[in-house]
DNA sequence: GTCTATAAGATGATAGAC
DNA sequence: GTCTATCATCTTATAGAC
């Protein structure tokens, strides 16, 4: 079996490097370097680096899915769960100025293979379909108000989201995120 | 007096190739070859990469100011105003899918020299500064309706519009940014 | 102003030793 | 699994001819 510490260390640099620096601004010995072995050994468990890219939108969607169960499990009120929601992204803002591992990703989106798209845009989709069902069962709950469709609303509220980390990160101020994030947040409560 | 057409016709290609790659994934050859001169030609106008990057942001930022005043000059009213503004966006993604030049810079933030995220920033304070301006002045008039300040207001609508961008071009799907632009100004009328 | 030539280093990727 | 060695190519940038 493939060593599992040293795939998931090469990983766990990666996509650090990719959030802070995005895609086309760290190389595999950027990578190497860190995780202190050479460029030429992360070939091994990732051929290339669009290999290396769709690990990275697999493990996410994985870790993303976790914590959406999470928050279902835990919350019942939908402002609840959207406010769980929001501290996500909110988490990754706060250590190290980090982006949206999929929004760094969709920045870089012109120049990723077909395949790793096709999984940037699936990963979306999971965060959408997520979204549209909490809006969905926040309005008819009473919980929540808001006057586009659930599947709209959800998009809208993940795009705000993307933009607001996106921004907050050039002003290095996660104040101006978590504003935003409770403006998008006041305006879906009913 | 500088070659005024070279130096343009760089500025033209070097701001679709970011707009359409990002920073990190063109160089002064890819935009040499689409000029038809050599890439050493270049550094002749623009010595390094950042202050090619400072050229196109001042350029950026002078050609908002202009759109800005007309749209100020042309409507009256603050929902046609923002309606101009979205516009402007849609136009840069109807055509080759283009991202918004700061919203690309601003991924790219980490990569980019101090004088350019300052200016970067400005830019980004000349579209919020604007918006302030109209969402306060549609509030007084009646025309607008929104909790938050006239500045935390104007910084979220920035700020989703330019996610919407992001993700709307992932998908390479114009109309979701209309949707989006659609309900955000909806969402503010009075 | 634009070119050729060149530097000095980085890049993704592969072959083959250990 | 990890390494060294190597490849072919690209990168930003500079010097100096034309």
């Amino acid at each position: 079996m493939p060593n599992t510490e040293t795939r998931d260390a090469v990983l766990d640099v990666a996509q650090d490097l990719l959030q802070t620096r995005g895609l086309n601004a760290f190389s595999f010995r950027d990578v190497a370097e860190r995780v202190r072995i050479k460029a030429a050994s992360i070939h091994y468990y990732f051929p290339t680096k669009a290999e290396l890219c769709r690990a990275l939108i697999a493990r996410q969607r994985a870790d993303v899915k976790v914590s959406l169960d999470r928050i279902d499990s835990d919350e019942r009120d939908a402002n609840q769960k959207l406010a769980r929601y929001v501290s996500v992204f909110r988490a990754t803002l706060e250590v190290g100025n980090r982006m949206c591992l999929c929004g760094m990703l969709a920045a870089d989106v012109t120049t990723l293979d077909r395949s790793v798209v096709e999984d940037l845009r699936r990963s979306f989709e999971d965060h959408e379909g997520w979204l549209k069902g909490v809006l969905d069962e926040g309005k008819k709950s009473g919980s929540l108000r808001f006057d586009a469709s659930p599947r709209d609303e959800a998009r809208l509220l993940l795009s705000s989201l993307e933009g607001a980390m996106l921004i907050a990160r050039t002003f290095e101020d996660l104040r101006r995120f978590e504003t935003s994030a409770r403006h998008l947040l006041a305006k879906l409560k009913a």
